[in-house]
DNA sequence: GCCAACGTTGGC
DNA sequence: GCCAACGTTGGC
């Protein structure tokens, strides 16, 4: 069971519009990296949840539905024929007891490998499972 | 195939 | 509002 971290600007889309959802189809990854991490997600692997802009926080977790699969309202083809955008279906598992903030992983050296604060700009990520260690710690989450 | 110009993300 | 850190585009 693989780990990632999904970044998303809640004025767009927030955890609270998947709780409300149910579940919701993760779309709109255009970012090459981002959607190579994204294409990796199989069925049941767990997604942490960020808030860009003034929260800069995880706020909860969410599962994978299934597996990545092609984006059928964007049908794009590389130039090999292959198809360019992938999403995957989540739903919300709960909300961090304790949403942690970018300062808090910033300031903890556990996280210094992490792409969130190596990689800028990428949106979905994997999370190493030393680092979901101690980010489920932080978060305040028992169980994994 | 190189790289300058431009666009986007997202923290500050 | 600014701008650093990218990614993408297009002229050559």
């Amino acid at each position: 069971m693989a780990y990632f971290l999904f970044k998303t600007e809640p004025s767009e889309f927030s955890f609270q519009d998947l709780v409300k959802k149910g579940r919701a189809t993760w779309d709109g990854v255009t970012n090459a990296a981002a959607l190579i991490h994204l294409r990796s997600i199989a069925k049941g692997d767990t997604v942490y949840i960020y808030h860009t802009g003034d929260e800069k926080a995880v706020v909860g977790t969410a599962r994978a539905i299934g597996g990545a699969f092609e984006d059928p309202k964007k049908p794009g083809q590389t130039p090999e024929g292959k198809p360019r955008f992938a999403v995957v279906d989540l739903a919300p598992v709960g909300p961090l007891a304790v949403p942690v903030t970018l300062a808090t992983i910033k300031a903890d050296p556990r996280f210094a490998e992490f792409a969130l604060v190596k990689q800028s700009r990428l949106s979905v990520m994997p999370v190493p499972s030393e680092i979901e260690d101690a980010l489920r710690m932080l978060a305040g989450l028992r169980e994994r």
